[in-house]
DNA sequence: AATGTTATTCTACGAGCGTGGAATTATCAA
DNA sequence: TTGATAATTCCACGCTCGTAGAATAACATT
């Protein structure tokens, strides 16, 4: 119990880092108007006045501690370039893969919970998310009407990530990863590379 | 401007009804936490202990407005009886004409929303909603591993929703009904007939 | 007409929120 | 060794929250 009474700790602690694990942590888990300074600051094991100190509101906390797991303008070219054979598949063990570690998969769970307030900084996210991830996919999906077919495969996605690890629905926790990534993969083909309806008019 | 200063009010006013719209509207727009007993009764321009008089508490107006637009057990009989084949297709044009509906996806919103916090209230709504849509689906959807298929289809329709009504993806908003149509109900295809991965063990 | 019941508002309590000022202590530069 | 700077806590402000007590006005029942 060496609860210290004011002023500089001795060295050793980073606690900015400490606040954002901290932060990213609460925000993957309550969502953003469910995240309080306060808590964070007690998880964190440090004062509420210390955060803005480091990252002035909450906001800006935010803005700064949330941003994808992984690099969408490096990641795509990766996937979506070679055969057209098992292109979705490919895509299918990327996005598992993403989902079965925990550190990643906080993070899509807290953009996800946040993106789904209608707070300005939600907002901001959403629109900083949709455009960084969906803007590369579309360039390498190499079909007619990229936005579209990018698009769907991000709503499904989002929305495997969302019934698997927010709602937690019981057949997507206990699948096996091979049953999911064969399922996935072959509806990612069908956005990837599926033809289009006809057009009346 | 007739602002009444006290007691109850003159015949007419429905006032009960136009808090569950307003309460159903503000959930639907700002989730549960983000959402205000204030806000509610401001909407419907009421004061806020009318809302308690009436439903209690906020988690008891909260269970008490949000319900599934459709009833599952009537509708997923009907959509997936009948021949194979547009089997996918029809569930895709009445999971779309639901969400054409302001009314009906407003409330598919405000769940997600919900349902996107982790307050228990939320994951009250949580469990009710999957069991009472993913229960009745997988009793039609008639093939091996019902629960997984069921789920998985629930997964893309949250997604849907999500991706185009939530965060409001560009591409999604602006596509043709038909298009969404045909690439959903291939994709709902797969899920519902699609052969299941060989097992090795 | 009298009485009870229900709808409605005013007011307010205690709690928790984000945030900022000021004091205190450790580290760093000279 | 001294002085500057950065990290850290305490405290407090003003606000908003959910909720409840009490007063009042309209309706319902007799």
């Amino acid at each position: 119990m060496t609860s210290h009474t004011r002023g500089r700790r001795p060295a050793g602690s980073d606690t900015r880092e400490t606040i954002i694990l901290a932060a990213r942590k609460r925000f993957s888990e309550h969502g953003y108007p469910g995240t309080t300074m306060r808590a964070i600051a007690a998880d964190a094991e440090v004062d509420p006045r210390l955060i803005t100190h480091f990252f002035g509101s909450k906001q800006e906390l935010f803005a700064t501690v949330v941003e994808l797991p992984f690099n969408p303008e490096v990641v795509f070219p990766m996937l979506l370039s070679g055969s057209d054979d098992g292109l979705g598949r490919r895509l299918a063990e990327f996005i598992l893969n993403i989902l079965e570690n925990p550190q990643s998969r906080n993070v899509i769970t807290g953009i996800i919970r946040a993106a789904a307030s209608e707070d300005a900084a939600a907002a901001q996210i959403r629109d900083r998310v949709v455009v960084r991830m969906l803007t590369p996919l579309a360039e390498h999906v190499g079909a007619d009407r990229p936005e579209l077919r990018a698009s769907l495969i991000a709503s499904q996605v989002v929305g495997l990530a969302f019934a698997r690890h927010v709602v937690e629905v019981p057949a997507l926790r206990s699948a096996e990863r091979a049953e999911l990534a064969t399922f996935l993969g072959r509806v990612f083909d069908v956005y990837l590379r599926g033809p289009l309806p006809p057009v009346d008019g």
